[in-house]
DNA sequence: AATACAAATGTAACCGGTTTCACGCAAAAA
DNA sequence: TTTTTGCGTGAAACCGGTTACATTTGTATT
């Protein structure tokens, strides 16, 4: 019983395509009668159009594409959730992509939102070709794409063109180290992704503000930078835990390494705040919860997925209006220090 | 410059849209002067065609749908993670909605995917219809889609037709309560879902089949069934731990069940191990990483994606094969007793 | 040189909808 | 009664592709 179409419906009805579109659409007057008549037989063969033909008729799309690196971290979960809730509520349909922060797929994805001529995107770009090759290309095909698109907490210098939407992350890591200086720490470490990443710059930026604001050196020997994985985060912090020399508080520059740190730290025996203070970027759901006493800066995931959206939603709305970029301020949460 | 159309490219090239096509597609033989030319332009005009109108012409299309009921719960964000990775190897793309375990949300979402045609799709049902009206609804949807559909984690009863992916929860819980009693436990408290749901009354019916084999009564005063919030599982943890005659030992249904308990644990000075054991539903990664000692049956969510995603291209490939129900183990983890 | 066959390409129909336009007909206005 | 108006409807074109079929052209066979 292969997918009924309208043909079917006028056919059984009587009556032309034309007619049947009119009662679906309710876009001309139709006579009662015969409307009746066609809704009783739609009602009774289950019918209802292909929204891909009607998308093809229109010459426009229903589908708003995103993109995240990172899809079972439960910062983009809630990014996702977010923007998910705001485009239920708009009639869009969200087709979701893992990058895995892996340029090559983020190229795929792009490529694939092109050919089906989505409405728009939600976008935060793969990292790791931050400086590459690739990028070259993905930004080709980005400018060639001629479609909304909003950036969501990545902001690369090659995007600067499109909206977007981020968190005040310079800020956020200069409170937070402030806030370790003025509880009386000088040695302060911070574990953080490569700089050639743009948000580990920015990260990086706000830590040493924060030190320079308050005339402490800024010292390459209490910097670890790597990536973002638990497992390479876990090298660096026992390597800082077993030098001599070690920091007495440290920031951790995403959720994954905070967790490679917690997990250091807890096979070196030692304790959160007792014997490291720590304060890490983005929420550990779980710790919190549970009252670890893990501090961190809240940042609201959920609100810049919905945020996002409605920013997306607005620049399909008004295409020439002008470019947008907002700052999420984020919130320092203090369990123990 | 609205999107490039295959129409513009033949013109340019003074061709039929058909050669174009026949280069694009290699699908018959083309001049290699005329493919060269051709191949040019559309490299020029950085054409390439509109999937959506070729899905059209192809009567097929090669979107699939996931419907999970909780996108920022790490478990779904891991099983969309690995459908995803499946998906993209076979130039598949992924539609995703939330349906936050709401039966409105998951007709929609149901709705949406028929009429965009989609080749098969991946479901989770929202539980909160089990018995409900609307159960009806989906299911006269569903019924009507003739697309094929792979449950994935939940079976109700409803839905025996299709394929379904599910983990052995009720051997798991068996195998936990077991091992609490061989531990020496003989009050187990079991914090559930209310038993109108599927899911719910098959982890109910595992801790009771380890209770009955070892001869130790079904107690309902330490069975605490409400839903699977965090909020709820707290306030039962909060009222179990505060009774006199309370479990030693307890099991937890998902992972916010877990948390929720933990919490209330935490709120109440007690330890883990030490003043009450627990083995929870699902792994609570940050507590793993950070050797909380928290004990959990560990179900392998992208694994369970992957496969998910691998039943639904054999279906696609074999639509009248035998109905397929696959049952994952899982393993438990226990990190203190 | 005539015939056969393959390669290259165009024409037109089709996928499942929407929409413009024109026409017939009935009711309202002149 | 004639003219105007407008409602209800169908035919046909269109959206952007694919493909069956027909036609033209060039090359090999006899």
């Amino acid at each position: 019983m292969g997918n009924v179409t309208i043909t079917d419906i006028a056919r059984e009805a009587g009556v032309s395509k034309a007619t049947v579109s009119r009662v679906l659409n309710r876009s001309a007057s139709v006579d009662s009668n015969t409307r009746e008549r066609v809704e009783e037989i739609i009602r009774r063969k289950k019918y209802s159009p292909s929204t891909v033909a009607r998308n093809l008729a229109y010459g426009i799309s229903s589908i708003v594409g995103i993109i995240v690196p990172e899809i079972d971290n439960p910062f983009f979960g809630e990014l996702l959730r977010g923007a998910s809730s705001i485009a239920d509520k708009n009639d869009l349909t969200l087709m979701c992509f893992n990058s895995d922060d892996n340029a090559e797929k983020d190229y795929k994805a792009l490529k694939t939102l092109k050919d089906y001529r989505v409405r728009g995107m939600l976008y935060t770009p793969a990292t790791d070709y931050d400086t590459s090759e690739q990028r070259k290309t993905v930004t080709k095909l980005i400018e060639s794409l001629d479609i909304p698109v909003i950036l969501m907490d990545r902001e690369p210098a090659a995007f600067e063109r499109y909206d977007g939407i981020f968190f005040e992350d310079r800020k956020s890591m200069y409170e937070a180290t402030e806030k370790l200086i003025l509880a009386g720490h000088k040695k302060i470490g911070i574990i953080n992704a490569t700089l050639d990443r743009g948000l580990a710059r920015i990260r990086q930026a706000g830590y040493r503000d924060a030190l320079e604001k308050y005339d402490i050196p800024y010292d390459e020997k209490y910097c670890y930078l790597g990536d973002y994985s638990v497992a390479q985060a876990y090298r660096h912090a026992s390597e800082m835990l077993e030098k001599e020399d070690r920091p007495t508080a440290v920031v951790t520059c995403n959720n994954n390494i905070s967790m490679g740190f917690l997990k250091a730290l807890q096979e070196h025996d030692m304790k959160i705040a007792g014997d490291i203070v720590c304060i890490g970027l983005d929420k550990i759901e779980a710790l919190d919860i549970v009252g670890s006493g893990f501090n961190y800066i809240r940042r609201d995931a959920i609100e810049m997925g919905k945020k996002a959206m409605e920013m997306l939603i607005h620049r399909m709305a008004f295409p020439t209006a002008a470019v947008q970029k907002v700052y999420l301020d984020s919130e320092i949460v203090i369990r123990k220090l």
